[in-house]
DNA sequence: GTCTATAAAGAGATAGAC
DNA sequence: GTCTATCTCTTTATAGAC
């Protein structure tokens, strides 16, 4: 039997991504949870916890990956090719909670907006290194500054959430193959 | 003196992309057009009209720039460039419109939201025209099928909206440029 | 076309019993 | 840990005077 907590937190990310933070009642979520809206609040202090809780989680995983890659790849071109498939794959295999990330931190406010937002750009930043060192070692092209290879590469990754369908023909790693074959040698025909 | 219902329809669509539709309250629209709330009642018949005219509004400009493009240019290569270009700087000349027509769809219901949606993907279809016709003419790679070349580089364009600054060094038109030699050629390193 | 006043519903959150 | 009942505030929207 599951944790009620962790049902709430799950059901919560379902309906943030279907339809939005503020879109979302705690009614919503309680009745998706089984439970009544008043035992919800046995579990958390106020709506906004599930929100940072769920972008806190999804940032966690998505450091954590790039991490381990750093930690065992060396090599600039292999570690940039890795870097994004722990990135796609760690995204799709968990829409609910990554979409919500990227999508819903309008509805945080104060310390736990900002807290979100600097380990977003540390996780920005972390990228940009890997990116710049495949400069330096002249597999990326350098006469595109480092800031906007690394964006859009993040918009290239991130954006899929909006449409890779889990049960379609094309698997994460599939598309994340197909992104990082996009995202290094473009989409004109080699000649 | 700028009428009243478009002076609406601009603060609805800053507040929009700031706070986004639902977390947008009739009271703060009201208050930043200058009129009391109820008044804005006299304009519009309910909050939803806001977004729906928003929605419409963005995707009639989309729509009509690359029908402009489709007709002047027959040139596959130089069709798809035109079209990246007038895509990204209709988005970015109007950042409130065409956030709110990318990120709020999900504030819309019924037969309106249909009507987006069948005219989003009315759009999608004449960028995959394009790109089917540069992978027909070689210019575009054909190993990648046409829906993916084409999702990929709606990806790109579209996510801009969330990291471009309009007072930045980097213009609309130069930012247009840089993501089409991204697109095409890739990051990696010309060898 | 704009106002003051108010209706009616829904929101997040809490009290206190079990 | 969950419940019923309720509080308080905010929401969208309307009535009717000017």
């Amino acid at each position: 039997m599951v944790q009620t907590a962790d049902r709430v937190l799950t059901v919560a990310a379902r309906l943030f991504r279907a339809k939005g933070y503020e879109g979302t009642s705690t009614r919503e979520i309680a009745k998706l949870a089984g439970i009544e809206k008043a035992s919800l609040y046995h579990h958390i202090g106020a709506k906004e916890d599930l929100l940072y809780t769920l972008c806190d989680e999804s940032l966690n995983r998505l450091l954590s990956g790039v991490e381990r890659v750093l930690a065992t790849e060396k090599d600039p071109r292999l570690r940039l090719q890795q870097a994004i498939h722990a990135h796609v794959l760690a995204v799709l295999a968990d829409l609910d909670t990554h979409t919500t990330m990227l999508r819903e931190l309008r509805g945080l406010t104060g310390a736990r907006r900002a807290h979100v937002l600097a380990r977003r750009k540390e996780y920005e930043l972390m990228l940009r290194e890997i990116v710049s060192d495949s400069q330096n070692s002249s597999v990326l092209r350098t006469d595109i500054d480092v800031k906007m290879l690394t964006l859009v590469l993040l918009n290239m990754l991130n954006w899929t959430i909006f449409w890779f369908k889990p049960d379609g023909t094309l698997s994460a790693s599939q598309l994340a193959d197909l992104l990082t074959r996009m995202y290094l040698e473009g989409a004109v025909a080699s000649s």
